[in-house]
DNA sequence: TCCAGTAGTTCGAGTCTCGAAGTATCTTGC
DNA sequence: GCAAGATACTTCGAGACTCGAACTACTGGA
């Protein structure tokens, strides 16, 4: 019996999920970054309104003190900070400061340069994304 | 400044990995696996030739303390036997008892029925796999 | 006003991962 | 044959991440 195609492709998924961790890992940490922390700084776009703390760990898959120890690190290190909603005064947006960003621009970089994805082409790439795209839209079961 | 493809490409990929992750953590607990000890019976093919440790290991991009703590955890329960290999005393092959094949074809129902990628037609996983394996392929950095 | 619900934090435990060091075995070069 | 270096794996100890439980502060509705 030979493996059905979503067998496959969940592996190919997890592969090259795996091969891009192990290739930045040893960059991020010379950063002073872990993989969670680079993950976090990633999920903050500068352009974007602040996300609430909530609104940053629904992004990432991981539950508030999860992410309350690694805006913790974050903090810390002075990549960004927490600011109180006047609107509410439980909620905090996550904002990268200006060392966050250029730490933040420097992560993309080093990720977009290491990872497996970069020897395929723009039509490639396109194409990947709607695919993904598609099976992350749909509803998790 | 708009994100550009491959960047996008790689969110999704950490994406969908996530949301996999996310969605099979609990029916594997109710396994007594975790997502390390899964993710080392996945990579045990009751078809091939039994591979040494040190080759598991490069499957799953960790080191050899770490497969042997992982290995510990699945003979412990029965699933994986270190098999010495008469050709070269130094080397253990794991391989599956009986029940190990089991709990595999459990875990491999588990997450082809819960990843996102079962929203997806067969064309489509041909797709996602060739671009994937060719990214995969190509020697890294 | 009261009270259930929510956002975030703190604490403690569990798990994973890794480097360093150690053992047994293999292989190479003499 | 044999010493020296390399290899496969294990053990140990430390560091990092993740999570549930319990707590504080605040919100919003009855």
């Amino acid at each position: 019996m030979t493996e059905d195609g979503q067998v496959a492709a969940i592996r190919a998924v997890h592969e090259v999920f795996m091969r891009t961790e192990a290739a930045i890992t040893g960059p991020l940490a010379e950063l002073g970054l872990t993989t969670a922390t680079a993950q976090a700084l990633w999920a903050l776009d500068p352009g974007e309104e602040p996300p609430s703390m909530k609104a940053v760990a629904a992004r990432l898959h991981c539950n508030a003190p999860n992410l309350s120890f690694v805006a913790d690190q974050l903090s810390t290190r002075g990549l960004v900070e927490r600011v109180p909603d006047p609107r509410d005064k439980r909620s905090r947006a996550l904002v990268l400061t200006a060392q966050g960003e250029q730490v933040r621009a420097e992560v993309l970089r080093i990720v977009t340069e290491r990872s497996p994805l970069s020897a395929l082409t723009p039509d490639e790439l396109t194409t990947l994304l709607s695919i993904l795209d598609k099976a992350a839209e749909t509803p998790g079961r």
